[in-house]
Order: structure tokens, then sequence, then C-alpha cells
DNA sequence: CTGAAAGCGCTTACAG
DNA sequence: CTGAAAGCGCTTACAG
């Protein structure tokens, strides 16, 4: 093997294919290489044949980098989360995946883990990144953090709480849902219900509230006000709701947990009062959760249609790529109180 | 407003500055303009405020397209999973995201669903999208979907399961842990234990198949064959596996599951047997599962550190996109026996 | 210290 | 149908 054989050996294994590569290789131009292999223009059998096979022989792979400059478009959706370990969540990702994949995106994950500079950072990525989309759940002070984003065009639908931007949303019936678990409790003769929500400064929150408040009025009775408590959709913040209302002096007799790590953190402190479900206290969840009939009594819960809000988000966000001038959506798929054994029976 | 304000306008509003806007309005070359935003070589103090001023006016953001395709080198890392509703890999995920948004990397997702297809098609796209690094969790027959990487050169590690390639792995002690959970239970006098696992395709099955054989053997012991079950890491896996153990002729005193789904779906066949935890049978769970001590009775399980895989995965590939020269790293992570009520007491 | 110019790997009018 | 050439927005030797 002689030295300049050696050399164009390394080069082959280190160096990938390119565009010319292959076109000298079948002996076309570069123009026809691309014609051929992104399908576009029609280009006479046998050169085609040459270019198939000489990009097969190369292994080449057409660098996406180069096409989308050229090209001013990318094929990756962002997707940016308050929480990746919150199953909500990652269901909707499923979904999305789904979705996205059969229309040839990928996904550029975002997670800012509810702290505001971070999804400002993390918006600001995605811009450069020039994604083809985004879509986002934002947090309570996201404001700023996709201005530039809307101000260069890019495609945005937002997911399961409201942005006051104007994107398309998609989302799920809270109020109906609070509603329905607490009709559903009042009507097993619950008055003093415990609420634990999350903070009253994202939308789903605010809706539930409405729901919660509602039913309660419907029924001819006023929500006490102690007996709701806002604290961050996290285990922890569950937890320590259920302690604080655990330890009123009048207890609760039912517990309304905002979300799946809310319900978690609630049970857990159920559990430690020595308290027994549904003998002592009534408990419903709202939420995705994938233990719920896994638990000993099976939870009650208000589940939302998670894959359908992930489907119906990547699709908007597709529809919306497609054509931006169309008139803006407004989603809202609905929740389905479950009935299971942690509030016992009539 | 005169037509050509308008049109200037309209192009404001819909386009976006470039590095050539940024240059202009500042008076200098887009040479300067790179260095002094891009931080690189000395630049006249004067100069580089023009440019700054010019940049924040025009509300300039380098486009990342660009560059990545000049240096020839991206700023995501690729994640490749089988399924995201799994909390392994959602905690996995969070700690691999800390440590590379720290690093100012983004990542792209991949799912495959435990498709060999599409864990091929997502490997050639994240060839395509030029990753700077991927992680990865391979499947059953992913022998050849990443060949086409690894002859890019593109620096890759595999995280929990091990891959028949010449790439750094992180996982956890799969051996000891299934070894302690099985000696836990014989030391509490169970002899007959159903033991539901993964496929024995990939290296977590096979370790963990190992780890109860021994803990058996240094008993003095035999697995029963018909005992260990192999089922897919699913809910409805766990389910099935479970349905079946209970269903033998004997059924076995104790169960344990090799992931959290499986476990949820055995939880669910138990309780649906009626059979009671722990007085009729013991449960033992091998994974991550944040709920473990929000179930009655709470779950003693064979915890993983999760957090400690991504953090090490991630920084394992930073360190090989610094130096692919590096000899090949081989991590394995502590599991740990963590007691709690499902198996009783002593 | 600064700028003119080349070039990353594609796609796509524009000629022919 | 096919090719030569321009250009996407950057970075970086190379001169000066």
């Amino acid at each position: 093997v002689s030295e300049t054989d050696r050399s164009d050996e390394k080069k082959a294994a280190s160096t990938v294919a390119t565009i010319r590569d292959v076109a000298a290789q079948a002996g076309v131009s570069t123009a026809t290489v691309s014609r051929v292999l992104s399908g576009g223009g029609n280009v006479r059998a046998d050169l085609a044949d040459r270019v198939r096979q000489a990009a097969a022989a190369l292994r080449y792979q057409p660098n996406r980098l180069a096409r989308n400059l050229r090209v001013r478009e990318t094929q990756v959706v962002g997707v940016i989360i308050p929480n990746i370990e919150n199953s909500f969540f990652t269901a909707v990702i499923r979904a999305v995946d789904e979705v996205l994949q059969q229309a040839s995106y990928s996904i550029l994950l975002g997670i800012y883990y509810d702290c505001p500079a971070r999804e400002r950072a993390v918006a600001a990525t995605f811009r450069a990144e020039a994604t083809a989309g985004i879509l986002f759940t934002p947090g309570p002070e996201s404001a700023g953090a996709y201005e530039a984003l809307l101000d260069a065009g890019v495609p945005m639908v937002s997911v399961s709480r409201r942005a006051e931007l104007p994107v398309d949303f998609v989302g799920v019936t809270n109020y109906q849902g609070a509603y329905d678990a607490t009709r559903h409790l009042i009507q097993l003769r619950h008055r003093r219900i415990g609420f634990i929500n999350g903070p009253c400064t994202v939308s789903t929150a605010v809706d539930r509230h409405r729901g919660v408040e509602a039913a309660f009025r419907d029924a001819s009775l006023a929500m006490t006000p102690e007996l709701e408590v806002e604290t961050p959709w996290t285990h922890a913040g569950g937890y320590l709701a259920a302690k604080k209302l655990l330890a009123l002096s009048e207890r609760p007799t039912a517990i309304l947990a905002g979300n799946n790590l809310q319900t978690l953190g609630a049970l857990e402190a159920i559990h430690e009062s020595k308290l027994e479900i549904p003998r002592d206290i009534a408990v419903v969840g709202i939420d995705e959760m994938p233990w719920a009939t896994s638990l000993r009594p099976s939870l009650t819960t208000v589940t939302l249609p998670c894959a359908e809000v992930g489907r119906v988000a990547a699709q908007l966000l597709l529809d919306r790529i497609k054509d931006s001038e169309r008139t803006l959506q407004n989603v809202e798929l609905p929740t389905k109180l479950v009935i299971r054994a942690s509030c016992g029976w009539e």
C-alpha cells in the first residue's frame, strides 16, 4: 500500500462523503445529484441510477446543516416544558413525537425547571437554532421570553397553559375537570374539601380554582378559603400542602390534588398521618397518573387526554408551519372523571 | 407613511438581522462583528462598543445554522431512548440536561419505542443533523443502527444498556441490585420468588438474571425456571407476567419486578387477585419509582442512581467530544436496596 | 487591530 | 434534461 493510498484510506475513514464526491463518482454535476436525491426535478433514468449507485457506494448522507442554511428552514421543532419528571408532559411529548416523526421532524427538548431565566435562555437558544416551530408550556413570567421568536415569525403553539401571546393553543377543560371532581365529592356528602392547587399565576390553576368554586356555588355552598392551598406543582409541594391541610383543627374529609406530583406528595402525607383512604379521607387527583390503578385503593382521577393534547398540538404546529396566515386556533380537549376506589361509594 | 417605509417596516418585521446588517450599522466589516460577538480576537474598544450597540439595536442573534456549517460542529447532542414514559429515562434525561445546558448544548430527543426500524431511522436522522454527540440506550437489534454515526466519528456513549460497539458506557450494577433484592427475599424465608424480567436480549436483563441466580446459588438454593418470566419492559408486560405467576398451581410468595412499568403492572395484577401485600405476597421493584413511598404499603425497591447516571453520561460525552482519543470508559454506578414495607419485616 | 475574500455543503433560478 | 454559478450567514486564515 503506497503512501497515497494510506492517506486516502484515512481520509475516507474520518471524512464524510459530500455531494461533490457523489457528483464526481457519478460523472454528473452536484445539481443533478441534488435533483435525484431530493426528489425534485426530472432526471434521465440512467443518470439517476448512476447517482444513486454512487451515493450508496460512498454511503452518502446529505448534510442537513448545509441544506438548512440554504433553504432557510430546519426539520426540528422545539418543545419547551417546565419539567420532564412530570408524567403529563412525557405523555404529551410521546404523542407529539409520534406525529412529528411521521412528518420528518425531530424534537429539540428544552426544560426550564419552572425558572424564568432558564425559560428565556431556552427560547433564545431555540431561536438561534432556527427551529421550524415551537411547542411550549409557558411559565408565570414568560412574557418576554418568546418575543424574539415571535418577531422572527417562528410558528408557535402553547400547550396546556395559555400564553399571553398571539399563538395557537391547545389545553384541556380544567374548569370542567375541577368542577366535576368537586361535585362528585359534594355528592358524596363532603363539605370540607381540601384543594391543593398550583400557583394561580398560570391559566391551569386559575381555571381549576374557578371550577371548584362554581361546583360549590351550584350546590349552594361556599368554598372555605383556608382549604385551598397554592403550592408548586411538585411532590414536595403536594406533601407540604397536605400536611398543612391535615393539621387544621377541623381537617378536610376529602382532598383534591392538582397534578400527578402533588397527588403523590399528598398520598405520602396522608399515609404518614395514619389516615385511611377512603374511610377517613377521600382523595381525587387531576392529571395523567399511570399508577392510579396500581394503588390500593385505586385512585379516582380527573384524567386528561394527554395523547390527544400532544397530537393536536403537533398538528396545529404543522398546520401553522404550512400556513402562517390561518386564524388562531384555540382548542380545549375534554377531561373525564374516572371514579375508582379512593372516595368510597355512596 | 410612504410605500418605501411600509415595505421597510414589513421587512424589519418578517426578516431577521444578519451579521452584515450589524457590520453596516456599526461601519465595520463582518469579520470584526464576528470577532466582537464570538469573543475571539482583539478588537479596539470603541469599535467593539459600536458593534455591540448595533447588534443590540437590531436585536441581532447570530444564525447558528451558518456557524455550524462553517465550523463543522453543532451545539446539539442526540439522546436516543426506547421510551419516554419510563421514569428511569426521564430521571436520566433531567440530569443529562442539567449538565448539557451548563455546557451550552441542547438535546435532540429520539424515541424509538422498542422498534429497531425506528431506532435506525432516529440514528440516521441524528447523523444527518450532525449532532455533536450521542447518548443512547440501544435496543436488542441495534447493531447496524449506529454504524454510520461511528464511521463519521461522532462521539457516543451508551447508557444503561451495553452496546456491542467501541463506545463509552455508563450503567448501574444490575447484577448486584438483583442479587441484593433476591438475597433479601431469601432471608425473609421466601423460596418461590417470581422474577419478572425484561427480554434477555439486552444487557440489563442478562445481568439481573445472573444476579438472581447467584443469590440463589449462594444460599444453596436453585432458581425455579418457571418462576422467571421475560416480558416487555411495559405496564402490560408486568401485568401479564404477574397474572401468569399468580396462576401457577404453587404460586410464588414473592415477586421481584424488573422496572418501574412492570412493577406497576404487577401491582395491578396482585390487587386484582385480592392478595394482600406483604401478608400474602412480598414485592420488590428494581428501578426509579417516584411513587414508591406513596404506595400503601410503601414499596421496597432496588433504587438506581438515575441522576448520577445522567450526569456521568453527559460528562463522559463532553470529555469524549473534547478528546476522541482517550481510552474507553466503562462506569457502573451502585444500586441500593431500600427496604420499605412491601416485604413485611423479619 | 482590521478587512477582503474564501469556503462550509447544499439548492435553485438561469441558461443552454 | 443538465450544468455553471450564485448564495444561504457565518468564521478564519491571510494580508496589510
